[in-house]
RNA sequence: GCGUCGGCUGGGCACUGGCUGAGCCCAAGGGUCUGUAAAACCCCCGCAUCGCUGUGCAGGUUCAAUUCCUGCCCGACGCA
């Protein structure tokens, strides 16, 4: 058994837990930093380590077109070959089926991409994604799913779950590695019947965790909050839950109340470089002239490396001169954050108070800053 | 002092004897980002609600000058 997971507390829908991996513990709730290309960009592992990052992603298609998976596997796998050496997740490929949508073709067989570095071809098969996963040594692979846009006509809707569910089965055949987990992707869009059937299919071939996918796709944060809590309430009480790709910090209290236990974002890194922080009293965005003389630091009452050292002046005086320390200390504050906010989560929880702690957040995250 | 090239918006530029100088780039300012083709992208970029005002100054040529000519002023470069 590669992950064993413990549900230690719950309060209405919203779960506390504990996952043994391969490379260490996981309090849950827990948010999962992006590392798509084997480093959470602009941080070192040490930073990382250093803010709480428990958990970090690595991505199927974007390691096997570079550097690929076997220089990495012969190199000691992506956790010696990247420094770190805590738990890895790493993701199918399916999410690019989405996002490289017009650089690729897909039928029941594989995905086929056309590479976005120098346009070679790349065949993602089930069979394959989990070759290179293995390959990589990431503590939990996930199945190659198909994951449609929102809007797509229910038609296609239909026949992308069910190639999931196909896909899902093959998956779990050509999985071989014992330390690593593997876990299955509900698809359905935003059609309840649909995520229901993919969900109990799944539930069939016994995954040891189960993630919603196909959420953050074009749909409203209304339309994925009503399909959250119906779909994680079909998935087995006594696995992982995982929320793809979710979210803003309002979209990761919807998450917990419905009952997700990991999330991941690329959020925090992403908007960190972009130069927009997140706070507790909502997003600042530090190119604005008002920081221009600001010796506050960026969250007052922030224990990050960022809030402690410098100012706001400092950190908008990074960006204005394109210093790249100001993405790396943005990202590192916005990825401090969102651990910070899971550890409230995960007390919260424990203390049986989640939904007075969601409220008392939202409000604040509403109000204008 | 002479010569050359220039004078448009915070800076840098493009074009034009009429119907387009309110066009571009940069800076500044504002915004967006959800399993990362993103240290990216979008808006704005004279002022304001329609609309208004803007081509160094003074003349000249012309039906008409921001454009061509002369002088002056200012700047850069070159030569003395």
């Amino acid at each position: 058994m590669a992950i064993r997971f413990q549900l230690l507390h719950t309060d209405q829908a919203a779960r506390c837990g504990h996952m043994d991996t391969p490379h260490g513990p996981v309090e849950t709730p827990v948010f999962m930093a992006v590392g798509t290309q084997g480093t959470v960009k602009g941080l070192t592992p040490a930073q990382l380590r250093d803010v709480g990052v428990q958990v970090i992603l690595g991505n199927t298609y974007h390691l096997a077109l570079r550097p690929g998976a076997d220089l990495i596997a012969d190199l000691g796998g992506l956790h010696r070959f990247s420094g770190w050496d805590g738990p890895i997740l790493t993701d199918s490929g399916g999410f690019q089926v989405y996002s490289l949508a017009q650089s690729r073709r897909i039928d029941d067989r594989a995905a086929v991409f056309r590479s976005h570095i120098d346009g070679a071809l790349l065949e993602l098969s089930p069979e394959s994604a989990i070759a290179i996963q293995e390959k990589l040594g990431s503590d939990i692979a996930m199945c190659l799913d198909e994951c449609p846009p929102f809007g797509t006509p229910p038609d296609y809707l239909r026949v992308a779950v069910r190639r999931t569910i196909h896909w899902a089965e093959r998956c779990r055949d050509a999985h071989r590695r014992p330390d690593q987990a593997l876990f299955g992707i509900v698809q359905g869009g935003t059609d309840l019947a649909l995520r229901a059937e993919c969900a109990e299919a799944l539930r069939r071939l016994d995954f040891p965790g189960y993630a919603l996918g196909g959420f953050s796709v074009g749909e409203t944060p209304e339309q994925m909050a009503a399909a959250l809590a119906p779909t994680a309430e079909l998935l087995p009480a006594d696995r992982p839950r995982y929320l793809m790709g979710v979210g803003r910090p309002q979209d990761i209290l919807a998450g917990v109340a419905a009952g997700i236990d990991l999330f991941d974002c690329v959020l925090p890194t992403r908007n960190g470089r972009n130069a927009q922080a997140f706070t507790a009293e909502g997003v600042v965005r530090m190119r604005n002239a008002r920081h221009r003389r600001d010796s506050a630091p960026l969250e007052s009452g922030c224990g990050c490396y960022t809030c402690v050292r410098f100012s706001r002046a400092y950190l908008h005086h990074l960006f204005l001169a394109e210093e790249m320390l100001g993405p790396t200390l943005l990202s590192l504050h916005n990825v401090a954050f969102y651990c910070r906010l899971m550890a409230e989560v995960r007390r919260a929880i424990r203390e049986g108070r989640f939904a007075e702690f969601a409220a008392v957040n939202l409000a604040r995250w509403q109000a204008p800053a």
